[in-house]
DNA sequence: TTCGTATAGTTTCCTAGTCAACAAACTGGA
DNA sequence: TCCAGTTTGTTGACTAGGAAACTATACGAA
């Protein structure tokens, strides 16, 4: 007999459905300050570092070199972020904040954490260290690495 | 002081890459019974009621009348559902299951279990218990509805 | 009645991804 | 050395969705 279960059924469905609301209002603040969350990613990923390689974005992002290679050029065009080659190999790339960028990271961090603080704040603060560590669980038992932007 | 936190100390950074690791596996598997997980949805929330209006549906869905109008245009073209005028408005439509559409849920159905089983197997059966009551905390305070799809 | 407004669904334009083909540059073994 | 295979970033074709304009229909108050 195959019994249908109901859609939310799913610890899956339930984690896609917490997780949009909370990604959706994060979006609709970031793009109050110009930016979208995968350039807030972006720029976050470049912050108080050394210059990274358009490859190695992609693997950490989660998101393709193509991808990669079209949020470049519209952070470049916006001025938040600069190319430089690399002389040892003419084909790569290093990817780094310009100083405007950098400026603004903190900004968008900041919107971050109360995003984050003002939606957690529906559970009590033991609560909010118990779904965190069930998540840490998953990501380490799944070996989860890549960051999400989408 | 603009301390400039991780994003991994971010919460709803966690949840989007959970929630990102299961609906891209899910998506992976739909894709195999040549599917979308938008489609599923549609599918599902079709499956063993009465028709629906697409306005309805978006609004269940989460998603504009637009996008419907069109998952609508795709699912029909794949002969898995059906639209039917309403002579009472006839402005109106009402969206149903074809018999093909009716006799595939199962199927997709189980492959959602599956894949949900699959990885939550890496909580022990309390710990799922405890993940499940702490999402639809979040859910019932912030009283969202709208099902996710993306 | 009839006209202004609201509603249902569609369509167009735009955005932001993927995938796959590609050119240029590197690498290493015969 | 040189050439086959790999890697880097870019590009073009395609997809799915949102926003807003649009069409057709319904409704309600003057």
């Amino acid at each position: 007999m195959a019994a249908v279960s109901d859609l939310t059924a799913h610890t899956g469905y339930l984690l896609r459905m917490v997780s949009n609301a909370v990604s959706q209002e994060f979006a609709r603040k970031m793009a109050g300050e110009g930016v979208t969350v995968a350039e807030w990613v972006m720029l976050r990923s470049l912050y108080g570092g050394e210059a990274v390689a358009p490859s190695a974005l992609a693997g950490r992002m989660g998101m393709t070199r193509g991808a990669i290679s079209k949020l470049a050029d519209r952070l470049e065009a916006k001025g938040l972020i600069e190319r430089a080659g690399n002389p040892d190999d003419k084909r790569a790339q290093r990817l780094s904040l310009s100083t405007v960028g950098a400026e603004k990271v903190p900004a968008l961090a900041h919107l971050a954490d109360e995003n984050d603080a003002v939606f957690l704040a529906a559970l009590t603060g033991k609560e909010q260290e118990r779904l965190r560590a069930l998540l840490h669980t998953l990501i380490d038992k799944h070996k989860l690495s890549a960051m999400p932007v989408d």
